[in-house]
DNA sequence: GAAATAAACTGATCCGGCGCAACTATTTTT
DNA sequence: AAAAATAGTTGCGCCGGATCAGTTTATTTC
């Protein structure tokens, strides 16, 4: 279901999460075609699928995994968002005369990552248009959460975007309330805009409030009503 | 011509600008179909184009005019992005099952809006490939300079950030180093992400550093290759 | 053209959150 | 199993910028 903060407050989500079908709308012929040119590819934990700035070769479909998608420029990093299971990734680079990947994307788990051909992939956009509107679909969707979550990294305090991030992970991810992060301090960090320390910190404060349990890398979300005021109210 | 830091620093700018021919890309069917479906309305400067949180039943494409593309909860506020002439905005309403506005719209200057359509836009997004493969673009296009501006503001601090927009709006506006900007103070805050108060300081330190002039709303670009230094450094 | 309103500016204050340093715990390497 | 490297944690000082309060300058309005 859609988020229903779409008219209330701005919904700050960072996760895609789309169990779409756009193989389904493809022709059959066209599926071959996908098929012969695409490579299903196993990435370890930690391995970089793409770099930023490189020529774009390939679409990524996700099928299984977590993924970080992310900017990086000397020591300081953005993550634009995580991706799981059935996304399609890489298509921003989808532009004319200009195919660079505007992001770098690495794996948080061992991850399978089919690797299609941008051309052919450009192709079937060209000649079917219900591919290419469900592809507008996608697109617009993860714009959507984009905004949200540039509103929450610039309008909000440090209280604010942990809780943001927080039942963002526990609604679009895991969808648990309780899950085992595989992600590190300093990319909670890269998450929400602020320093691993200030991560950190405010973990610990959200845990002495008895908002959330922790043990490591165990979490778990114990007060979702009061961590959705903290987030409202920035 | 597309910025040349794609490989380099990550593109900071946040107005969109096209030039594009995506009503050539229609058949004259089609054409009629659209001129049938849409009206051209003309806004004061000041007004509201459109309002985030309602339902979606126009694109809107500016014919003439300066606007921005803004998010807005409490008094907080974020300017998307600037569009100026030839934009087609609105797009990312579309979105099955949830076609709500995910931003406001307000004009800077009288503006001339051709209001088109959502369901004929539609149509014809799922009927003519080249035309939807022409919007994917479109889209990639500004996901990419988001991602750019996500990064500026969440990233650099006032006096990179500033510098940013400041050469934004000479390359991306006003095709000029010198300028005379419909804009307020308290905007350019919500375009950087800073107080009013913080851009009046920085941009008289800029002034006072020679980076650029500055009387009331004209402003005039005096040392852009500083001023790109303090973009990079942050 | 006077009054009212909004925008631009200035100075003083205060605090959120970053960066540093030091230390502990955990994982990886050999 | 020891060594090395990485990740997590804590305390402290400092400073970038927001906020507040007040003044000046434009712009509307009637």
């Amino acid at each position: 279901m859609i988020q229903s903060n779409d008219t209330k407050g701005i919904s700050h989500c960072s996760v895609f999460d789309s169990e779409t079908s756009w193989y389904d709308l493809l022709t059959d012929d066209e599926k071959i075609l996908i098929n012969e040119n695409s490579v299903s590819i196993i990435f370890k934990k930690g391995e970089t699928v793409c770099k930023r700035g490189a020529f774009a070769s390939h679409i990524y479909f996700l099928e299984d995994g977590l993924v970080k998608v992310y900017l990086e420029e000397k020591n300081k990093n953005l993550i634009l968002m995580l991706a799981i299971r059935n996304n399609l990734l890489g298509m921003a680079a989808i532009f004319d005369g200009n195919n660079k990947l505007p992001y770098s994307i690495t794996t948080y788990t061992d991850s399978i990552v089919r690797m299609i051909d941008i051309q052919v992939f450009t192709k079937l956009l060209k000649q079917n248009s219900a591919f290419s509107f469900h592809v507008i679909n996608l697109l617009n969707e993860k714009t959507a959460q984009m905004y949200g979550r540039f509103f929450s990294l610039t309008q909000k305090q440090l209280h604010g975007r942990l809780a943001d991030i927080l039942l963002c992970l526990s609604n679009r991810i895991f969808k648990s309330t309780s899950f085992e992060l595989p992600l590190s301090r300093a990319d909670l960090g890269d998450l929400t805009g602020m320093s691993t320390e200030s991560i950190i910190r405010m973990m610990k404060e959200f845990k002495d409030d008895g908002l959330i349990g922790m043990h490591c890398k165990n979490i778990e979300l114990l007060d979702i009503a009061r961590l959705e005021r903290i987030s409202e109210f920035g």
